[in-house]
DNA sequence: GTCAGTTTGTGCGATACCGTACATACAAAC
DNA sequence: GTTTGTATGTACGGTATCGCACAAACTGAC
């Protein structure tokens, strides 16, 4: 390609005031990405924060039975990692080189010693970080799982968020909610009466099985459960 | 209900520490959440940051023709706003809320000078919004646009990542990409070759005819772009 | 030039969901 | 008790996408 490195390419650290950037600038490593490189694999510890230049990264989630979609792709415009100065070192979704070109990186504990300045906001980063996982996996889902598995998987995240096993919320709701007809929401709703799994009636739903949802519903709830307790552990007995 | 309004029934305040907690519990408004309330419309700035105690709140995101899709749920382990205090203020997406409740919410002003105490970190945070966009839309995408839609908003928004008017991409990877089918992504690569808006071959594909792809593409792409645009826009002459 | 591998094209039945229209059932108001 | 409105159930043709199987076209290596 014969494209110089220059890290001014990419518009994240052309924007830096230059205070910030000359900081940055001896800690930066210019890199080669080649096609299909893995920067980093879904949950694993990144050591690097990339910037991108010339190169194009997917996101990439890929599900348990091997089908995937891209959550994000970000170029020169970005950077990969952002879960390293959200607080959470790791995400469920993997970032491939899309297209090959040149970046710089820049060592995990740098960018973190930025943050060190910064006082509260972690929680609020890392708060952060656990729903934007849900956004991705709910892009996901939209994707791969029938509606059957994303109204369980929707009464389970509604439930988590409530006291007692009752939802006030009629049927027309839900499909605003999932985006679907509400047709369809009723038939996934007989299903689940049928297995006795909930009884509703008028927009009260009791749900009777928890674990019998639990084992219906896609992997997406407990990707997106397990996240948010990894990222926000520190509950509060109320 | 006859709940008393408790500010740390909501995780996030209950995980302060305590001295930021008992900065910002006078500056604390308890608030009653009813049923379709709605706390912030798409692309509104937001008055308050709001903390549920009791109540749920939807991350609704309604399209252009009104049918709509839920992004994310927040319930007493959350916060809905955080474009605050991402630097972008406002998100396009809707907060309604979903299970009447109670909560707490704090000026804008107040989270603000929260983050005052921290440099360089805006410019972050900002791009962290626009990637949220994204993921966003993406999942809205998945769930109403059609296959043909979905590749051309694709080929535009890695266009706009790229130099020049060629990927370098076969069909295959792009599938996995949109999460579907090879063979789908196949047909409606001919059809755009066929009205003369790209030229491929065995992993190369040309774009002929930009505006036509935006012309034909959903409104997600243009969202996408323009919302990147608005939190980044200190775009560098390379 | 042949062979092997990759990339793209085609065909077809299955299916999940859509759009629409309408029926039923229940609840609250009068 | 009747009425009105809301919530849920049913039915049916249409369609986008799937899963699978296989053909065709092109590329690079030998």
């Amino acid at each position: 390609m014969g494209v110089s490195p220059d890290p001014l390419r990419n518009q994240l650290l052309a924007a830096l005031p230059d205070a910030d950037f000359q900081r940055w600038l001896p800690q930066l490593e210019a890199v080669d990405m080649p096609l299909g490189q893995v920067l980093y694999e879904s949950g694993s510890t990144m050591s690097h924060i990339y910037f991108p230049t010339t190169a194009i990264i997917s996101l990439l989630y890929v599900l348990e039975n091997g089908s995937s979609a891209e959550i994000a792709v970000v170029g020169n415009e970005g950077l990969v990692g952002v879960s390293l100065f959200m607080g959470g070192e790791s995400t469920p979704s993997r970032a491939v080189v899309q297209s090959a070109g040149l970046g710089f990186r820049l060592e995990a504990q740098v960018i973190k010693d930025e943050f060190k300045r910064a006082p509260v906001l972690h929680l609020l980063l890392r708060y952060t970080q656990a729903l934007i996982t849900q956004m991705s996996q709910t892009a996901v889902c939209n994707r791969h799982h029938t509606l059957d598995q994303q109204l369980c998987r929707w009464l389970l995240l509604s439930l988590d968020r409530l006291e007692g096993s009752e939802l006030v919320m009629t049927q027309e709701l839900i499909s605003n909610m999932l985006g679907v007809r509400r047709e369809g929401v009723t038939e996934a709703a007989l299903q689940l009466q049928a297995a006795g799994l909930i009884r509703y009636a008028r927009g009260r739903i009791s749900v009777l099985d928890r674990p019998g949802l639990e084992k219906r519903t896609c992997e997406c709830y407990a990707v997106v459960k397990k996240e948010y307790d990894r990222l926000l552990p520190e509950k509060v007995a109320i």
